[in-house]
DNA sequence: TGGCAAATACTG
DNA sequence: CAGTAT
DNA sequence: GCCA
């Protein structure tokens, strides 16, 4: 690591922290720029920087009080015990576990213990008994101030605010201590690369580093919407392939992982860093960068510190979905149509199933029959639709529509109006500029297509607005009645025409060929056609933060079938009249909610 | 420390 | 009612 | 897991 080059890294002048033990800096009383400053520092001197406070053995944080000290190890979960008995010359504090109940000794206690050991550290031993300890320090800034200054290393000593020594959570739960032997295990099974074990921690990437120019630690300008704090999804641009894929591509495993166990607050979590990460235009160099977008805190910096450190870009965490047996069932389960989290852990754990055979051997009349259809063409309904393919059953669906509802438009939504190579399912929006056209629209369109053997199944009607309107209503069936959420079809869809090549055996009908696809058709009025085309063209992330910013910045409930005051009897908001086509109605609905207009291929929060 | 998007239809 | 889907 |  000391080669002609080391200058730059170095600054040509600083010392190397090579040999100590992991350093997590603490972000409290420190600005962004600061923080990163001091990250930026520690690594051009080869230090091990670490976003895990549990594998950390250094704090160096911008405080003085010891008390202080103590509450932000603990507020990280790391529990200690006083311990200065290493300390040469340390002052020993019996009576060790005060924690907090001090209030006049702060760092100036320690320090008076500096001189003495100075005598004999004024090299690389500097702290040696430490380094090869198992104790804990914070420490304050000022060290790391001084050995930049003095470009050397510097005894910590003056600067240690406390010293101590893990002890067992006092409030260990049986959820920790089973997620500690998890995580435990996994770290067994974990194939390491290279000759460390340092987990998470991480080096400058060295040869890398080396080849680069002087500014090159200088991280880009931020995004507005980072120095703004702009935490709504909705309001920034998310290309459909983020410079940082790579590392989405594994946090959204880990947010799998996180649905396959229940954890819905771990979902949304993931799911909020997940956007911003998205939406930030460059590679992330640092795990500072990380740190600064809104949604993400150190768990995910720390994470992407893995990334970055792992030679092929993967995650402990995210691996465990193709690599924990249970998990790896549990999501095979939970990609059958109709079967969701609660039901994969049901088959897996009561009915003891491992596969798609136990379930149809020993379970087939215990699914509902969605869940059948779900196993039937499990593989096929997996396979994702190319963008012709969509618009081809886009056609056959206009044309049906128009057949039965001239002047109809069919608008393609969902993923592949975000502009995926290919799609999950196939969303269309039927609407209709005469709004009494939209009644009974759904049924008559699947009729039509059923007959033509276009819809092999359907797995679920929704009519709410149209034949209630009808029975009900049936004189003002369109006025104002908005209650509701907009009529839809989901159906298992199959192209009936194929190349009967061989009819040499008449009676028996060759199977048809063509993949079995999901189609969703959703029909809404003309006066709202804007929220239902804004609402089915979002990712996740970026429509519920749709709604997250309606109501918090406007007081609105937004939804597909419309924006409305969230009063009782809530007021249509009418956001979109004047536009002329679905287009201009959609962006007049996001001006209106006040996130400003983006294409769909910048919705893409994944 | 509480909140996190949201409503509705359908199934067993 | 609990669970799933959009 | 993050934030107000």
């Amino acid at each position: 690591m000391s080669d002609g080059s080391s200058i730059s890294s170095h600054d040509g002048h600083g010392p190397s922290f090579t040999f100590y033990p992991a350093i997590y800096v603490l972000p409290t009383h420190l600005s962004l720029e600061s923080l990163h400053r001091v990250e930026e520092c520690l690594l051009n001197r080869d230090a091990r920087l670490t976003y895990d406070p549990s594998e950390a053995r250094v704090f160096l944080g911008n405080i003085g009080q010891r008390k202080r000290a103590i509450l932000e190890l603990r507020s990280r979960g790391v529990c200690t015990e006083l311990e200065m008995r290493s300390v040469p010359g340390g002052v020993h504090v019996d009576g060790a576990l005060d924690l907090g109940t001090e209030t006049e000794s702060d760092g100036q206690t320690n320090q008076s213990t500096g001189h003495l050991k100075r005598a004999r550290s004024s090299d690389a031993e500097v702290d040696g008994s430490f380094i090869n300890s198992d104790l804990i320090r914070v420490v304050r800034l000022g060290w790391l101030e001084k050995c930049v200054e003095e470009k050397d290393l510097v005894p910590m000593d003056q600067y240690i605010i406390y010293q101590g020594r893990r002890v067992q959570h006092p409030d260990d739960k049986a959820t920790k201590g089973s997620e500690i032997l998890h995580r435990a295990q996994q770290d067994v099974s974990r194939p390491h690369r290279g000759t460390t074990h340092r987990g998470t921690t991480h080096r400058p990437p060295k040869l890398y580093k080396q080849s680069t120019s002087e500014n090159e630690d200088t991280p880009p300008p931020a995004p507005d919407w980072v120095t703004n704090h702009v935490s709504y999804a909705c309001m920034r641009s998310a290309p459909l392939h983020p410079p940082n894929e790579r590392f989405i591509d594994q946090l959204v495993k880990i947010r799998k992982v996180r649905e396959l166990t229940l954890d819905e607050i771990g979902v949304r979590a993931y799911s909020t860093s997940i956007a911003a990460i998205a939406a930030y235009p460059c590679e992330f160099r640092r795990a500072s960068e990380v740190l600064a977008l809104p949604g993400c805190d150190m768990k995910i910096a720390n994470l992407f510190a893995e990334f970055q450190q792992s030679g092929d870009g993967s995650l402990v965490a995210a691996s465990a979905l193709d690599t924990d047996p249970v998990l790896r069932v549990l999501h095979h389960f939970y990609r059958i149509w109709g079967v969701g989290a609660k039901t994969a852990r049901d088959f897996y754990y009561a009915r003891q199933w491992r596969d798609l055979d136990d379930i149809v051997e020993h379970g087939w009349n215990s699914l509902s029959r969605v869940q059948q259809i779900g196993v039937k063409y499990y593989d096929e309904l997996l396979e994702g639709i190319p963008r012709a393919e969509v618009e081809e059953i886009a056609r056959v669906v206009h044309r049906h529509a128009s057949a039965v509802r001239p002047g109809v438009e069919c608008i393609v939504v969902g993923g592949y109006r975000r502009g995926k190579e290919a799609s999950g399912d196939a969303d269309l929006v039927l609407s209709h500029r005469d709004e009494s056209a939209t009644h009974n629209l759904v049924v008559d369109v699947v009729s039509s297509l059923e007959t033509e053997g276009w819809i092999t199944h359907t797995l679920a009607l929704h009519l709410t607005t149209s034949t209630r309107d009808q029975q009900t209503l049936p004189l003002r069936h369109d006025t104002g009645n908005h209650f509701d959420t907009l009529d839809k079809a989901l159906v298992v869809w199959q192209d009936p025409s194929f190349n009967d090549t061989s009819p040499s055996t008449p009676e028996k009908k060759k199977r048809n060929p063509n993949p079995h696809r999901r189609v969703d058709i959703i029909i809404s009025p003309w006066r709202t056609v804007g929220c239902a085309v804004l609402g089915w063209s979002g990712d996740t992330t970026f429509e519920r933060d749709l709604r997250r910013h309606a109501k918090k910045s406007r007081g609105w409930k937004f939804d597909s079938s419309g924006v409305r005051e969230r009063t009782s009897g809530g007021q249509v908001i009418d956001l979109e009249r004047g536009g002329e086509t679905w287009q201009e109605r959609e962006k007049l609905v996001m001006e209106g909610l006040g996130i400003g207009w983006r294409p769909p291929g910048e919705r893409c929060t994944r």
